[in-house]
Formats: structure tokens, C-alpha cells, sequence
DNA sequence: CTGTTAGCGCTTTCAG
DNA sequence: CTGAAAGCGCTAACAG
């Protein structure tokens, strides 16, 4: 009795031919009660179970959903770690394994992505790892994807904080009457996500007929310097100035401080990303935080719904609760 | 050109015959440069990429690690998710991929240690999941396997806080002068790590001359009512108690207040297991922090080796590093 | 409703 | 050193 035990064993036992078992186990042909009955029973006095290998070779579902990060960027364990348990939770839900690859070779990555390449039904995939022509190449004979973050390409579905719609809230949240000076320092244009904010952004200065070329800036390396060096000649009195992230508001503290100016009180300071404490920040902080759990979670979801019913073209967008603290106080 | 690609196709185009190609690709028999080179332009120019189900189907390696979780304890997410981060990490340093399996169907996740039931070269399993004479019966047939915590069966490799070692060190660090009553409230002996710090509280007291019978307690639920009712008798003046967690001791605090014994002074409180913050302490609890980054690289580190050489039977202990603070001050 | 047959794409004997 | 053929275990046509 010794050696793997397949479905001919099984059928033998059972008194029945190979596709029988097969159709019992996969249930996708219909089976009188009375053999499926027996060829149960035969699997599990053999205990049977199924080779993986092969019935993903002939066509079957592995259960499992990959996770695809890039692990070039440093961008913070809990970041990544608040996304990959909130993946694995809701994969297991749904009675999938989470396979995660991460690796800095994004041609390897890419290439997880084609059918029969891995051993997965579909993959949700880190922003940053499809920034590539190469996957278009494969859109043939591609596994179903959904990226977290809006891709640049437009034939893959996604998940995104509503970068949209936090602008806007925040811009009039902040300038309730219109009556002050309101500035976007954006990252740099490399990633949708700044596109986004810039794009709402000036639909909010044509609205308030304020020109949006000379209030937005495009911060080069994101970091505390470009803050200070593109805000100096911005910061004054009643100035709202909305930053990418927490570093480059950092740098429009300094700015502020050098000019005598309080920020939440003289100037408005409010930072878009934000997902752990960067630091302190004294006055302390208004900011949007990033749940990337949320973003974890929808991604699954939506990706299963594509494993089951194929590509939908549907995007989820979630809202981002800005937090409005000292940082704005006086601009309420 | 449309479809999939396949070695065969790679042979046309190369001008040779498939298993050259798979002899090339495999490397496991030698091929002349000249051929080699063919074929591994023919590879390039087709965009060639084996079928990963083909593969494991004729015996070859996945590139993937699994992590087995279970999901009925709810033991706080920062538990898990320092193991499986740390898992990953160390997994993607050495080529693989690290597939979660998050489930509470212990049959379903013992039948993934199968050879070629999950497309895994190896895995490493969370304790609980392996109390189970299921494992035995596979023992003939399983892929490579590696537990964090000391399993019941010897025949898994492990990798786990050397707890015996951790509860030697507390007893002498916080009796020197063995002129203290020394207690040990210990959690349900389920688990094998109770077993353990049983076992070397045993040999201390024996060393000292203590009879560890009547020193030392078993928890059922361990919970703070539980290390309350179990030390509301053995409270007293120059008491250490030494708890299995940070719960039992909360409840150790309230019996010393109950009876008026200031802790850190009058009693001494340590908790063997501690991951995080469990409520506050006042005065401040001192524990052992259980490092589960560790853990996890070193079982990951292990299992490769299993998975290169074979099992070796080796297994890893790891130094726990017990913080002294208040709640033992003056018995130091 | 059940049984036969032909592959899936790859590795691996075993002859040339 | 290279080529033909067998088969891993399963599913999916198709014929009974």
C-alpha cells in the first residue's frame, strides 16, 4: 500500500474508472449517489489526496492568491505589514493561501503574472512593481490582477485611497470661505497618486478662480529639504499649504518658523500621506491617514470576484478620514 | 506565434530536441556551448517560461516556502504578523517565496506537509498545528518541515526560545541569595513550553533545596483571574512569583494589593511570556520579550538547510533576554 | 450517466 | 554527447 496513492488506486478500490473519481471529486459532472458515495469512501480508506502538480497541469484551481511587493523601496515594515495580514485574513476567508513574492527583480515579478508561470489564480500587486511596458506584453495570457494604487496602464483593475475627493475635502475644509492663499507641494509626477492630487487640486482653484499653476509644486525627492526649499517663498500669513507627505510638511515647519510665522495659526499645514508618526511634529500634525488594511482587504475581494466571474473593469476607491489637529486649528 | 510556449517550441526554433532544451534549462546534464547558447537564445527570443505545474509534476523544485498558521487562537496580530514578516524576509534573502496557509482545519493544514499536495519545497508550522498523531502517519511521504516552539513529536525539527534556560536565569537573578520563597505559576500543560520552564523550575529548587511540588502551579486559562486566585495564598513578604504571562501577573498584582504587599518591594513579579503591551503595569512588569523576528529567520534558516541536505535533526534554541524594572527592584 | 482515450509541459530513462 | 519515447497524476473530450 505503500507509494503516493492516486485517483487509479482510488478507482480500482472503488470499482469504478479514473473520471468517475475525478468527476466526484471536482463535482463539475453529475455522479449517481451510489458510486460517489463509494469513491469517497475509497479515498478516504486509502486517504487520498490529490497531487497538485498535476491537477494544476490539467487545468485546476490552486487556491492561491499571490501578493507581489517590490522590495526595492524602503517604504516601512508596517506599512507592508498592515497590508500583507489584512490580505492574508481576507485570502483565508475566502479559502485561498496568500503566496507572497517579494523580490527587487521586477522582470521575475512580472513574469509570476502570466498564466501557468505560478502556481496562483490571481494576484494583487504593489503599485510600484507594474510601472512597466512589459506587462502589457502579457496581457494575453495574464492571470486576473488588481494593483493597489491606481497603475498608469488602464487594462488592469485597482484599489486606491480617493485622492480625488481627500483634496477636495481637505482644500474646503481648510478655505471655507475662499478668503485665503491655498497651496498643493506635491510629490514627484512619476506616481499616479500625484497626478491625482494635482488634478483635483486645480479643479479646486478653477473653482475659486485661483490660478493652480503658481499654487502646486512638484517636490523632487519628497523629503524635509524640498518642504522647506519650495515653501520659504510661499509661507505667510492665512497660506494653507497641503504637502504630499509628513517629511516635506516638516520642511514647511522650518519655513514657518524661519519667518516668525505659527503654523496652525498664522499658516495652515496639512500633510495627504501620512501613515505613522514621521517624528513629532509640535504644533502637532493634521494629516490623512492610509489604512492599508482597508486597501488590503477591497483588493482581495475584488480580485476573487475577477478569479470568478473575469475581468469587470470595476475600481474600488476608498475614503481617507482626514485628521484635522493643531496643525489647521485656527482655519476651521 | 500565439499560445504558450513551450520547450518544444524552444527546440524547433533552436534546432534541437526537447530534452536538450530541459537538459540546457535544468543544468543537470552537461550540453556543448555551442547548443547551450542556441537554446538559450531561442528562450529569449521566444520568451520562453516553463510551466511551473509541468515542472513540479516531473520533480522539480518549487522555489516556495510555506507558513503554516492556525487561526483559532486569537493570539493578537503582532504576534503573527512579526513572525510572518520576519518568515519573509528571510525567505526572499535565499530565492523563495513564502506561501501563508491561515486556517482552522488542522486535517487540511497537516495534509499540505504531503509530498506534492501543495506546490511547497518546505514549510514551517506554528506550534499548535502539529499536536497531532495525523503528522506520524505521513511521516513516510512529507516535504521538509520546521516548528517555532518545541512540538510533542521528536521527529520535527524546531526552533524556539530556550525557556528552560530563560526560567534558570530569572530564578537565580531574582533569589541570589536563595533566602526567598520562589513560586512558579505556569500555563495549562498542553502546551510543550510548559512542560519546559516546569522542568528547569523543578531543577532549581531542587538545587535549592525548595520543594518545587508545592512552589508551583498550573493555570487552566491563564488569565488574570486565574494568576489572581492561584498567588492570593502564596503572596507574602520576600515572595518572587514568576508567571507564564503577563495576564497571570495582572492577577498577581491584585492579590499583593489585596493584601496590602507593595510589588517590587514586598513581592517580586516576573512574567516569563511577553509580547507586548497587556494594559499597563504599575508598578512596571518585568518579562521576557519573546523576539518573533528572530524565530522566524531561524526557522527559516533551518528549514533551507532540511531542504538542501535533509533533515538533520538539529535543532535551534534562541536566548530570551528577561527585562528587569520595577516589579522585582528590590530584589535584584 | 459511465468508461475510454488523449493530452497538459516537463523530466528522465535509454538507445544511438 | 544527442534524440526518441515513456510517463508524472490529473482533467476533459468523446463515445458507449
Amino acid at each position: 500500500m505503500e507509494g503516493v496513492v492516486t485517483i487509479k488506486d482510488v478507482a480500482q478500490k472503488a470499482g469504478v474508472v479514473k473520471s468517475t473519481v475525478s468527476n466526484v471529486l471536482t463535482g463539475r459532472k453529475f455522479v449517481s449517489e451510489t458510486l460517489k458515495k463509494k469513491v469517497l469512501d475509497a479515498c478516504r480508506e486509502l486517504n487520498f489526496h490529490p497531487n497538485f502538480y498535476a491537477a494544476g497541469l490539467s487545468g485546476g484551481k490552486s487556491d492561491i492568491i499571490a501578493l507581489v511587493l517590490e522590495s526595492n523601496d524602503d517604504v516601512g515594515r508596517t506599512f507592508y505589514s498592515e497590508l500583507v495580514m489584512s490580505c492574508l485574513k481576507q485570502a483565508s476567508a475566502n479559502g485561498y493561501s496568500l503566496l507572497i513574492y517579494y523580490s527587487s527583480d521586477n522582470d521575475k515579478l512580472i513574469n509570476i503574472l502570466r498564466q501557468g508561470n505560478a502556481p496562483i489564480d490571481g494576484a494583487v500587486i504593489m503599485s510600484p512593481c507594474v510601472n512597466d511596458e512589459r506587462l502589457e506584453q502579457i496581457e494575453s495570457d495574464r492571470i486576473p490582477c488588481v494593483v493597489v494604487g491606481r497603475p498608469e496602464n488602464d487594462y488592469l483593475s485597482y484599489v486606491d485611497i480617493d485622492n480625488k475627493k481627500l483634496v477636495r475635502d481637505v482644500c474646503e475644509a481648510l478655505n471655507k470661505n475662499k478668503d485665503k492663499e491655498i497651496y498643493l507641494i506635491n510629490s514627484h509626477f512619476d506616481l499616479t497618486i500625484s497626478h491625482d492630487r494635482q488634478k483635483s487640486f486645480a479643479e479646486y482653484c478653477a473653482a475659486c478662480g485661483t490660478d493652480a499653476q503658481t499654487h502646486s509644486f512638484v517636490s523632487k525627492n519628497s523629503d524635509e529639504n524640498d518642504g522647506y526649499l519650495l515653501s520659504r517663498d510661499i509661507v505667510k500669513k492665512s497660506a494653507v499649504i497641503i504637502t504630499a507627505n509628513a517629511s516635506l510638511a516638516k520642511g514647511v515647519y522650518r519655513a514657518a518658523e524661519e519667518k516668525g510665522l505659527k503654523v496652525g495659526e498664522d499658516v495652515a499645514v496639512f500633510a495627504l500621506g501620512r501613515h505613522q508618526e514621521h517624528g513629532t511634529f509640535a504644533p502637532k500634525l493634521s494629516y490623512a491617514y492610509q489604512d492599508y488594511s482597508v486597501l488590503g482587504k477591497q483588493a482581495i475581494d475584488l480580485l476573487i470576484e475577477e478569479i470568478d466571474n473575469g475581468h469587470s473593469g470595476r475600481n474600488v476607491l476608498i475614503d481617507s478620514q482626514p485628521t484635522f489637529t493643531q496643525s489647521v486649528e485656527k482655519f476651521l
